[in-house]
DNA sequence: AATTACATTAAAACTATTCTAAACTGTTGA
DNA sequence: TCAACAGTTTAGAATAGTTTTAATGTAATT
């Protein structure tokens, strides 16, 4: 609930300007001690619902874009009806189940770093990570 | 060209009728010696340019899932604006060029199999898919 | 307090995709 | 061979997620 002033502050040092939507959303994204997956709807219903608070839907995109490119947000690509985004930033894997289309973590180190041979020429590697898909054993596939 | 009959015969054997919009959506898609990957968008550009062929976009849309749903094409998730279909349907890694957006393959061999310490309980591993993503050096993050 | 640049907003626009319902076509079997 | 049926194609409408627009509001600076 305090974390008020941290947010205003965070949010100036990186030039945005610490309105009302934005401490709002800053809430709901960076104070549950554990990180989180959402999507935009997700991140609506939960500001409608548990605060009460109306913010345009546009606002939302915006901010949600804003955080996304100073780095406090990253986007994941599971499908590709809607965008997903993880609050945890640190380059990491996932879990996917099929069966509840639910999206779990995978830290570093429950897999042995990837050891990759191939190399694009003129290219840096940037992130390296690892989708697994599970779904239960008796399951026809999709 | 005279894969035709081969497609007639793979499309009945999977319960598809081997009509004249799947034969051309089939030549298009697994007459080329190497796999690739496409958009609804590229694909539906290659049949009016290169076959100057109308097939409704309906039928193309009804088409890559029939296909998918038999095996014959993967979909691909990097980014959320649009799906990205794979010819290539056994299970390898990709690079993202994240300047040109380009999806590059990458085979099984020129990564070392991944190894995966957790699991989660009553669910089996599906697929275990890596994504490289790569900019060129003097890159300014995005 | 006035100014200015940045933010928010509702609504319109846009894009990818799916749905609809009518017309069409491959297949089957008389 | 042809009728009948089920599967297929089609244009256009509908939908969903996201972006744009342009007007209004607000934080920061003076």
């Amino acid at each position: 609930m305090s974390n008020i002033s941290i947010y205003t502050e965070k949010l100036r040092e990186s030039g945005l300007r610490p309105t009302r939507q934005r401490l709002k959303i800053c809430e709901v994204l960076f104070s549950p001690e554990k990180t989180f997956h959402f999507t935009i709807n997700d991140l609506t219903k939960i500001i409608e619902d548990k605060l009460s608070e109306k913010i345009s839907l546009a606002t939302v995109y915006n901010t949600i874009h804003a955080f996304k490119k100073k780095g406090y947000l990253k986007e994941i690509s599971i499908n590709s009806d809607k965008s997903y985004f993880d609050t945890n930033v640190t380059e990491h894997h996932h879990f996917f189940d099929e069966d509840t289309n639910e999206l779990i973590d995978c830290s570093n180190e429950d897999i042995d770093s990837v050891n990759i041979k191939k190399n694009i020429t003129g290219k840096k590697i940037k992130s390296v990570e690892v989708l697994i898909k599970v779904a239960s054993d008796n399951q026809n596939q999709k």
